[in-house]
DNA sequence: GCGCTGGCTGAAAGCGCTTTCAGGATCATC
DNA sequence: GATGATCCTGAAAGCGCTTTCAGCCAGCGC
């Protein structure tokens, strides 16, 4: 069914039709009525290819994210969308499997659907990447990429802070022996993440030892690199995550090598995904507001001018629960709860 | 850029442009070349909208789930997405958060934009919107829709199999009393499981007592009805979950109140989702296999006959892990493992 | 040398819509 | 009753592509 024939069998032009359903005043309600009628009764459909192409507008936007099955990623995705249905906007999601390729053949994939505008929620970003999107006439926010470039807007988190402040609470509890659980090498903010850690390490002194594995980004990876880490020499006390998702994996493998957690070895994460408080022990973690995100991109995207970009800082928060506690042999006096 | 300023650029025409970016053989290895720097050169993308107009095809697939916080779906999607990815199909996925007003958007949304195909994986589908939808000319396959229809293909798992196996091992382990944690209720597939919990219970005869709570699907959801049935007077030792991901939640009421699992109540689960073998304790529960759902799926939307639907039924497999054991105070030899 | 086939290419129609533009009604105003 | 002004409507152009169709040019057999 075509709006040529709905508009034949209502007897009015194909232009009235178009009015009607565009919902422009400018047509007599009469006609509106004889044909919305014959709409509901053919249960006519419009092609959105034909209007995106004849309206110049796709009403979409594009969101990439790295890992959609971390529910990271997918609580900025709900946000999103949950505010561009409000625009009648529809939302199309890509995911990379933080793999460059990916992420290039993704861009590639949106920018032929003619999306009005892309949030980019990758680690695997980088300069060159980066300057060629910007140089498109699209709206683009990118999240999590370093250091502010120039010319593009974008969310940034402060892990530093985050990092820190975990690093300082454990340590406050009396631990000395650290490992941390990052993500696959290679990826520029990942690897920062580990970095900012070894910084914030290093200030300790010599008093504190430390160690970092990594794993893919999922519970299994965060097994396998929390095995790696337990298998060292070092033998931590409190292991802080690059993310919730692989914590999960963490506190499995304490589990399955008979260590208590928070007794034995204190876990914190990062992110703060909806299951970090339904884990047994839920788990201290830094939150990151997803939501916040999600809203800030969209804004962004919308409303945002791309001669001015904005560069949007997010300060992370701990939230300290049942996974973390005073390092075993110290006083066992909780310090917060 | 347009296709036709490439064609003018190269020297050729618009026909000429499109052949070579279709592949098409019948075009002069040497003005492929042209075209292909000129393309290469100028960074050109084809508009999938004047793609989908003109050639009358969209290349895109759609999917519909009801909850995609629900790892389960997500599963579903990735593998259908996968095998699409390689047909150089995109799909594009709209979640209803079982909403039926919202399940009636996202198929019109999907059938504007003319989608080639559309797995409907959601459970608050009801008759007549299947027969609805049914009637579109669009290759169209359900999942878990109850009994049946004649003319639709559709996936079906045998859930009071899975049902029944798991309380048959739970009832060979001594357990008397059980609960069952479902969804939100009015769903009908969702009360068929609760339906067939509740005859397998009956089944079992006289000295076997029960009792059913449902919360939203998520753990806080299960995490609500586990206190729900808990708090009642029947206090029983093993709880069924409608699915893993509420299943989660359960877990965490009962260390809440200081139950162990799985020495005083046993939890099984439902579908098998990733995080299930990484919980503490992990979780028993009957596998679907969201991988073959995805695959079967994708084949019944391209490769379908829509003249003679199909009926594809999956059998669950119960996967014993550590959070079902012996009733309490049962001799606690374990029976399997 | 002529007619044919086959391989390539371009002109043009059209996919289903939006939007401008012009014109016919309708109405108030003088 | 003439004159605009206002309101609505339809014709038509055009969005960026695909695809048919016809035509051109080689190369071939006779």
């Amino acid at each position: 069914m075509t709006l040529a024939e709905v508009a034949r069998r209502a007897g009015v032009s194909a232009a009235t039709v178009s009015r009607v359903l565009s919902g422009s005043p400018a047509v007599k309600p009469s006609m509106r009525e004889r044909v919305l009628t014959v709409v509901r009764q053919v249960n006519y459909l419009p092609n959105v290819h034909a209007q995106a192409l004849a309206g110049g507008r796709s009403r979409t936007l594009g969101m990439i994210v790295s890992n959609i099955e971390n529910p990271f990623f997918l609580g900025v995705f709900m946000a999103l969308e949950e505010h561009a249905t409000q625009q009648e906007y529809e939302v199309l999601v890509e995911h990379t499997g933080y793999r460059r390729e990916r992420l290039v053949a993704s861009i590639r994939s949106m920018l032929k659907r003619r999306v009005e505008g892309l949030a980019v929620i990758v680690s695997e970003m980088d300069r060159g990447l980066i300057e060629e999107l910007a140089a498109q006439d699209v709206p683009v926010v990118f999240y999590d990429v370093g250091r502010p470039a120039r010319n593009i807007t974008s969310i940034r988190v402060r892990y530093d802070r985050g990092t820190q402040r975990t690093a300082e609470y454990l340590y406050s509890l009396g631990h000395r022996r650290f490992g941390f659980v990052g993500h696959h090498a290679g990826l520029g903010p990942l690897e920062e993440r580990k970095r900012t850690f070894t910084e914030v390490m290093e200030r300790f002194g010599k008093g504190v030892r430390f160690a970092t594995a990594s794993g893919m980004d999922s519970p299994a990876g965060g097994r396998h690199a929390a095995g790696d880490l337990l298998s060292g020499t070092l033998r931590p006390t409190a292991i802080l995550c690059a993310n919730d998702h692989m914590a999960v994996g963490v506190l499995r493998e304490l589990h399955d090598r008979g260590l208590r957690v928070p007794d034995d070895v204190s876990v914190a994460g990062f992110d703060n995904i909806g299951l970090a408080e339904h884990l047994c022990p839920s788990l201290t973690t830094v939150r990151i507001p997803q939501r916040m995100i999600g809203q800030l991109a969209f804004e962004a995207l919308m409303f945002g001018d791309a001669a001015k970009p904005r560069d949007i800082v997010i300060e992370p928060e701990l939230i300290v629960r049942e996974s973390s506690g005073p390092a075993p042999g110290t006083n066992r006096r909780r310090r917060i709860d």
